[in-house]
Parts: structure tokens; sequence; C-alpha cells
DNA sequence: AATGAATGAGCCTTCATTCAT
DNA sequence: GATGAATGAAGGCTCATTCAT
């Protein structure tokens, strides 16, 4: 179904003044299009429509439908990669506590969401993918489960049991919760409301699964090294 | 866009022996083409093939595409209803602590999600779906969401703040929970593993939200130490 | 049974050269294709072969088949209403005799049929067309109806009996024998003797009809003897 | 498109009692499916369902489509030569006067419509059949117009011209007035005004024509003032 | 580079016809 | 003989993609 780019893939990067302009209004414009009608049948015509471009202007970019959308996630995992580094950085702030080091990444969370959310919720329910999409944001999801089982492992909050559930665990209720409450909040709720709330979950989950152990910075053991500020930046690769 | 089913709807619903099995291999058939393509591109011809029949037999039981999913629709909510009942039932037996009664719905939750995946999935996350299945779903969702917030305000589990919130937080974090760790679960999990880990979450966040009044009605406490985790999936069949 | 084209009717209309070629092409052809198929069974696809063009191309003009069939009508009435407004400002001028009157009227009739004999008879013997076509067609009938009834009214050819009858039944003939003898003429015959022979049937009949009064406003009678046979074909440019 | 009816006919001619039945319930169904949706468009699932027969049993008496119209043209054929035969024996009826020989003849074509109008303007006006129905219906047309030729010529009406003419002329006008009046009346009519204005038209144009000799054979011109107008009301029978 | 007309494979749907029951 | 489910070719229409201007 999917055809291969066989030809060389001569489509310019965008270096010119104009060309990044355009590439990007044709991104925005997928990402309405997309979310309006789903993948499938969000039309490259009615992208071009509205990015106010000519369907042959498109095609000068994008080598076919499938690279919009790999753009678009592109563009997403850079975003979230560059967020994500940040924020992880410092949740690894040696004098928080594991709350106040959670908190700031639900925070994280929500503003991430809170840029694009069709694009987020697209990206992450829309049922089928091209398969390269796919792939990528799986990975970048992994990444994630990863830095938050790290900062996780930091509190000694261990894994009891299924080694990866906790972190996993968590990532999904939290990065569904937060599409839910910014697409759908069952009531008017401000983002630090939803931060609250993520954070319920978040902290009990954790309280339940682990009582875990005060405090980690101190003297007392953590014995491992500091996980690098930026954990996951590198994770993303 | 949506064409309505303005014509009588001729398509005669299984009366027959032969009728009722294709009209099932159909239904069985879309489930799984829709989950691979998603719905836009699961083509009806993909369907028939699959089903081992024709396209116009397919056409002879219903009167377009978008019609096999609302029945898929149909047929998921009569499940999930009557599921529902029945667990919802039990969840209010009189000498149930909370923890107990929330074990009982997460396991029928996870039963019921384990009779069909793929369809649950299809059904709550592809992004887009024709109107009238969209608007089922969002009927039976809510419909949900309160029976939860009645057994939680039974228990004395006060909405603070925003109502309705807490239940709906609670639906989808046990909903989306279930889905992931069905179909995409990190580590291999039982159902007995999975309830037990949404419970986790779902008793965290309450522990958290509100920490709630003993029990509710009978005068004495029940003392069991855990309730039969199996509990719904007796009521599942 | 026919979908109403509810969505804004995208297709533009040409305004490029190549574009009203096109259109053109499609329009002839889609004649050529319901005359020897009949408009049920004239395909897009085989209009759209005839007119050298594709599918495609066919639907980016014309929203779907009806629109084909309007856009001839509408083509058709047009230069039916234009001829028509030419034929009956002749037809009034003031010394003509009746006879003189209605041979401009009927030679109008034909010219209109020698233009496009097939396409006059599709729209006005094709037994199921659009109902858009069909009502279009049906006021241009009426509409042609009347004019002749006031022109027989001013030459003072009563109505007797039924009003309305006279007029229907004078264009009813006209118009069918036109079709008749252009299309299938029993033996080979000019246009001039097509008009002769239709003045033959139109003229008995208002003699029978009514021995009308003689001549109209002025009070000297015409002493032309017989207007030239042709006069309408000029008109006809 | 048209598919030759290749296997042996095996079909049997109805003998039996409800076969017989049956396939007149097929064709009447055919008439008013045909009328309402036209030929191409008038399905075989209508057809059976409207004679309550089931798609089997039609093919049972009936190898395609078209056998049925064809089956509809014989039927319409033999009524109109039986019909036809009364008729003009009834018309050369030595002591009528040509006006009287023709309102015997258009009073027996209007009972001819008004049997089955649908039937006969479906054959007649639907611009595209089966070529079989197509022949056998212009062999009809052509032995009916011959039919008048001779009654003219017994009454000395010279074709001046172009032989064959006038004869086709008045059947045109005759059937098609026919037609029109009984199916699009503009003004509410009895057969009996149908007649009378049909004879108008006739009359006026052999008038117009020729203004023929007296009655023919018989010395003595019948003195007769108007031959009954149902005269073939009873023959339609 | 931009434009948008043109292309045609493929999708949804219908319907004449067959055949197992 | 009757039934009606099954078949699949064909039709209307869409849309990703190409290409002449």
């Amino acid at each position: 179904m999917r055809k291969a780019l066989s030809q060389k893939d001569r489509r310019k990067m965008p270096s010119q003044e104009r060309s990044r302009f355009t590439v990007e209004a044709i991104l925005d414009a997928a990402v309405q299009v997309f979310e309006r009608h789903g993948y499938a049948a969000g039309t490259t015509a009615r992208i071009a429509e509205r990015a106010g471009v000519s369907v042959g202007s498109l095609y000068q970019y994008f080598p076919n439908k499938d690279a919009i959308l790999v753009a678009l996630v592109d563009q997403h995992l850079a975003e979230v990669q560059t967020l994500a580094g940040v924020v992880f950085a410092r949740a690894h702030a040696a004098d928080l506590t594991l709350p106040q080091a959670l908190r700031v990444i639900v925070a994280g969370f929500v503003d991430m969401h809170a840029l694009n959310p069709q694009l987020h919720r697209l990206l992450s329910e829309e049922v089928v993918l091209p398969g390269e999409a796919q792939e990528k944001l799986a990975r970048l999801k992994q990444s994630i489960v990863e830095a938050v089982g790290q900062l996780l492992a930091r509190y000694g909050v261990a894994e009891q049991g299924s080694p990866g559930l906790t972190a996993y665990v968590l990532v999904q209720v939290a990065d569904h919760l937060t599409h839910q409450l910014v697409l759908h909040p069952p009531v008017p709720l401000t983002p630090q409301q939803c931060v609250d709330e993520i954070l319920l979950v978040v902290l009990g989950y954790l309280g339940q699964t682990n009582p875990f152990t005060p405090p980690p910075a101190s003297p007392a053991p953590p014995p491992k090294e500091c996980p690098p500020a930026d954990a996951a930046e590198t994770a993303a690769r």
C-alpha cells in the first residue's frame, strides 16, 4: 500500500526564507486536517488549501503524504526531547523530594500537551499510522519510561515484581490523563489543576506501590552516581 | 459527508441459519481489518475477503460501511452493559469495603477488555469515527462514569472541588491502563496481575484524594483480608 | 435515491484556457454517450473516454453524473431561450399573418433541433431524468406553451373550451414532429421541407380549431403573400 | 453489454395454472417498475418483489432482464395488432367518410393507450431499449403507418411529394398526442375529448395536405352524422 | 519554483444472475 | 418448483501523485 520513495529524495531542505515558512504552514495545516479527519481521511488537497499553497508546492517539500506525518512526528520528537531534557534535569535537582520531582515532570507533560493538544492526541491515539512514525513514537515513549524509571530508582522506589512496570504505568497514566484533561475536561480546569489532579494519581500509585524511602540527596546512600541531568536527552536517542 | 441511511433499511438482519453465521463472520473480520488498518482505511473488500464472503454478501446485511462499525459498537455496548450491570451489582454488595468493591469493578473491566482487546482499542482510540458510533460510545462512557460516581458517593468519597472529576479520572485511568496492559504489556502479565496493578493506581488515587470513611451501610466492617481477586471473572460469563 | 449536492460545489467552473476546452469536450461526449446508451446506462467512464480525458478530470468540473446532465440542460435552456426570444420577437412583427408568424416559429424550432438533435431527443424523451433536470425542462416547455398561447390570443384564436389546450397541443405536435422528422425521417427531407410539413399540421389544426379572424392590430391587412419560408433560419444564428 | 442467451433456453412456457399467473404478475410488476425508474434502473429485485415472487422465480420464467422487456413488447404487439385489426376493419367499412374512418382509428389509439399508458410511454419514449425490442417496435409502427397509408389511399388522399410521409406524420402526431393527453393532460380531459382534439389535428392536417376527394368507393356519400365516438371502445375488449 | 489541471488506481456500492437448500 | 443467500463484475466517485505551463 505504501509506496517506497523510489526516486532520489530530491526535495530540498528548507534553506530559503520562504521555503521554511511554507513548510511550516503545511505542517500546521496538516495537524489541523489530520486532527479533524484522521490521518487516512486527511487529504493532501485540504492540507495544501489550508496552508494556502498549491498541492504542487506541497509535493515540492514532501515526497508523499506519509512524509508529512513523519515530519510532524520528528518535530514533535524534537520538542518533546528538548522539553524532557529540561524537565528531567530540573527534576533531578538534588534537593527535591520525590513528590516535588514528580510535580516538575507532570507539569512538564502538561505544558507539552498544552502546546499542541491535537497533535499529541493524533500521534498517540490514531490507531494506525505509517510504520516509520509508529516506530519513532514507540522509541520516544520507551525513552521516557526509562528516564522515569531511573528517577524512581534514584529515590529508591523499588520495582517490586515486574521491573519496568511501575515506570511504564506511571507514564501511561500521566500521559493519557493529560490528553483527556486537556482535550475533554469533564469540568473546566486550569493547567495548574490538571497537574494537581494527575499528581494525585501518580503519587497515590507510588504510595501504594512502595512506601518509598525519604528524600534522596542527603548524606545517606544515594550510592548511585547521579544520572546526567539531561537524562532523557540521551535516552531519547 | 456521511450519508444518512435514508431508505428503509432493507438489509435483513439474520434470521436464517446461514445468515447469522455470515453476519458474525463479517463482524469478526471487520474487527480485525479495522484494527489492522484503522477505520478509514479498512476496506469493505478486505473485510469481505477475510470473512470468506463476497462484497455482495456483506452489503446484503449492512447498508454501508458505517453500519458495520455501528453494529460493532452496538454489540460492544450490549456486552459492556450486561457485564457492567453484573459487576456493579456485585460491587454494591453491602458487605464490601471500597477497595473490595473497586477490585470487583476493575476485574470486570479487565475481563471485558480481555474478550476483544482490539475492538476496545479501536472504539476508544480511533481518532475519527462516524458520528453515530461516536455518540453511542460517549453515552456509554458517561453512564459508566456516573455509576462509578454513585459507588464512590456511597462510600462517602466526597467529590472535593470539581464534582464528577474523581469518577471521571478513575474511569479514564482504569480504562486506559487496561487497554495498555492487555495490548502492550511491557512485561508478561496475567489478568490477575493486571487487576492488581490497576488497583494500585485506583486505590492510591482515592487514598490521596480522600481518606475515605470506613465501610458504608453495614455495622460490621468486613474483616475479609482480600476479596477473591477474580471476583468478576465469573461475572464475565 | 439521488444524492443532494450537499457540499459546497467546489468544482471550479472553467476559468483557464484549457479548462473551458475540457468542459466542452465532456459535455459533447456526454451528449453522445447519453444518446447511445440512455442516461442511466451512460457511464462516466465512457463519457470521459470519449471526451479524451480521465474520469478524474471529469469530476474536477462536475460534482457528479447528474450535474453533467443538468449542465446539458442549462446549456440547452440558454440556447432555446435565446433563440426563442429572437423567434417570438420576429413572430410578433405587426404585419405578419398568423400563418406567417407560425412559420417563423416552426422554422425556429426546426433550426433549434437541427443544432443538436440527439440532445433534444434525450432531454424530451428519456423516461427518467434527475428531478432537477426534469423540473427545468418542464418550466421551459411551459413557458413556450405560454408564449404560443399569447401569440394565438393576439390573432384572436379563441381557446374554445379548454383554455391552454390549443397552445399545448400545438407545441407538443410541433416539437415532437420536429424530433421525428429530424432524427428519423421516413424519407429524406430538407429543413425547409420539415418546416413545410409541420406547418401543414399546425395550420390545419388551427384552421379546424378556429377559423381565426383576419390579421390583428393594423387596419391594413398585410399584402405580402408569403414570408420567406426560411424566416427563422437567419435568426438561428 | 448484453449477454447472449448462451444456454439453451430451457425456460418453460407457462403451461401450468400457477405459472401463467406468476408470469403475468411479473410482467405487470415490470411495467410499473420500468415506468417508475426507467428500464436501465428498474431492477429485477424490485420487479420480483412487487410481483410477490422471489428473484429465483423470476429467472425461472425469464432468462434475463431483457427477456422481460421483450415479453412486454410481445404482449403489447399482440394487443395492438389485435385491436388494430378490429379498428382498421371497422374503419374500412364502405360507408364511412374519411373523417369518420379516422375517428374510428384515433378512438382505437386512445383506447389502446388508456389500457396501459405507462407501458406505451415506456416503449415509445425510453431512449434506449434492447435491440430486439426496438426492432419489433419499429416493425409495428411501420405496419401501422402502412395501414394508415392504405386507408388514405383508399380515400384518394394522394401522397404528394414524398410518398409515405403523410401517413407517417399522421401516425406520429396521433400517437404522440395520445401519450401526452393521456399522461400529462394540461387540463382534465375525458377520453372522448382526447379523441376530439386529436381528430382536429389529424383532419386539419389532411385538409391542408390534400383537399381530398369526397367519399371513396360507393356512389352515395354516407349521410351519417357522426360515428359513435367510442367506436373502438368495444373493440378494445 | 509555483500552480493546478490531469491522471488512474482503488474504494464503496449496486444489481443481474446463479445455485444450494 | 420456489426461495433468497451468495457472487462478482461494473459503476460512481475520491484522492495521492505527476507534469505541463
